[in-house]
DNA sequence: GTTAGCATGTAAGGAGTTACATGATTTT
DNA sequence: AAAATCATGTAACTCCTTACATGCTAAC
């Protein structure tokens, strides 16, 4: 009975699925997926690679006439095996429980477009009764001790229950464009439709400064 | 070094100082305190327990005669001790870089009543520009990968980049009312200010459906 | 009389981190 | 020449979890 679930293997293969990638390539790229945007470290990174390869799911081939613009080290190119390709695919369809907690929501999510619609939606839906069950059981004890709590802890409580509230409506925006009801929510939030037809307007990732 | 500079610790002292409680009543206390509502286990909180009354800064008295409504086993009640008070003040008089980081700033902030004005200040300012910097490096690689990303990666690190963004905000809101400056921002969001005047409209509270 | 909640613990282990170690290449 | 970035790895450690173990009390 696996505790964990180990978030970082499925996020490796997924990746490598879409494109072979080196150790120091595939970290950026995880930054990006697994969540939060945390860093993670070459001590969690490679070991992991070497145990994906001990299984035979990755090998990794020596790179060395690839120079595309800098470093021309070992650079050792890690890409899937048809095992590991059998094996994501496996991963990738499963839709218990575990894939819709949060270490795991993230990463099975980025690899969406890897994934059957119907487990897409299971996933979705799977996700949004686990937060509606915790809004219900936060809202409970929120409800037993307000009373108590001073105006610091009240803020806190208040605002992780929105947070949870706005990740419910998020998920029901992209339930139903996966549905195909594309119709944009007239009354309520901002913006019409969650699911990625243009990102404009909130990121403004358009200024390159090219800083640091 | 102290890598994760464990955030249990400073919780349970924190919510010691408010009143004395034993484990279990102390874990569902901090179920909420913690951030994100994760269920503290008790094969984390006992250990915990012991080794700060290890250090003398909590003294765990039994409690025989206190039959309130239920239950009467052995039943430790845990109280600060002179050293623990001394200790939890030391702590939270603290503004160093490692208060705003992700993972300790949710329990700083929950005792912020128990916190200096200037202390609470320096810690949320430090979120801030902690959050507005990973904006920045997120946005960059956000900018240079996007257009190899399919639909569901891009709607992923759009939410995220959102999320993070309203964090942003909250904390703004926050300043503000540190500052004493209670004007509700006219312009923007919906609500006129973040802190805890009223919790209305977002929770609603209210309902005790008793289930479960 | 057995399920559910209260209450306290221990042992083993997992997933990831920091700190360290090394070296090539590019930019300033 | 120095600093930054690219690139790969190991060893020790930490915080927390799961699974197990125990027993009392209330409710059905």
């Amino acid at each position: 009975m696996r505790g964990r679930t180990d978030v970082l293997e499925p996020a490796i293969l997924g990746l490598l699925a879409e494109s072979p990638m080196h150790g120091y390539e595939l970290r950026k790229r995880l930054n990006l997926v697994l969540g939060s945007f945390r860093a993670l470290s070459y001590g969690s990174l490679y070991p992991c690679l070497k145990g994906l390869a001990d299984r035979g799911w990755i090998v990794g081939v020596d790179a060395p006439g690839d120079r595309t613009v800098a470093s021309k080290r070992a650079r050792i190119v890690y890409q899937l095996t048809a095992e590991g390709k059998e094996h994501l695919q496996q991963v990738l369809s499963s839709s218990g429980p575990a894939a819709w907690e949060d270490e795991n929501f993230d990463v099975r999510f980025a690899f969406f477009a890897q994934t059957d619609a119907e487990t897409r939606m299971r996933i979705l839906e799977g996700r949004r009764i686990r937060l509606t069950e915790r809004l219900e059981t936060f809202r409970q004890s929120f409800a037993r001790t307000r009373e108590r709590m001073d105006e610091y802890t009240l803020e806190l409580q208040r605002h992780g229950l929105e947070q949870v509230e706005r990740e419910v409506r998020w998920l029901d925006d992209l339930i139903d464009n996966e549905r195909g009801t594309r119709r944009a929510r007239p009354e309520g939030g901002g913006r019409p439709a969650a699911a990625a037809d243009d990102a404009e307007g909130t990121t403004e990732a358009r200024n390159e400064k090219e800083r640091g």
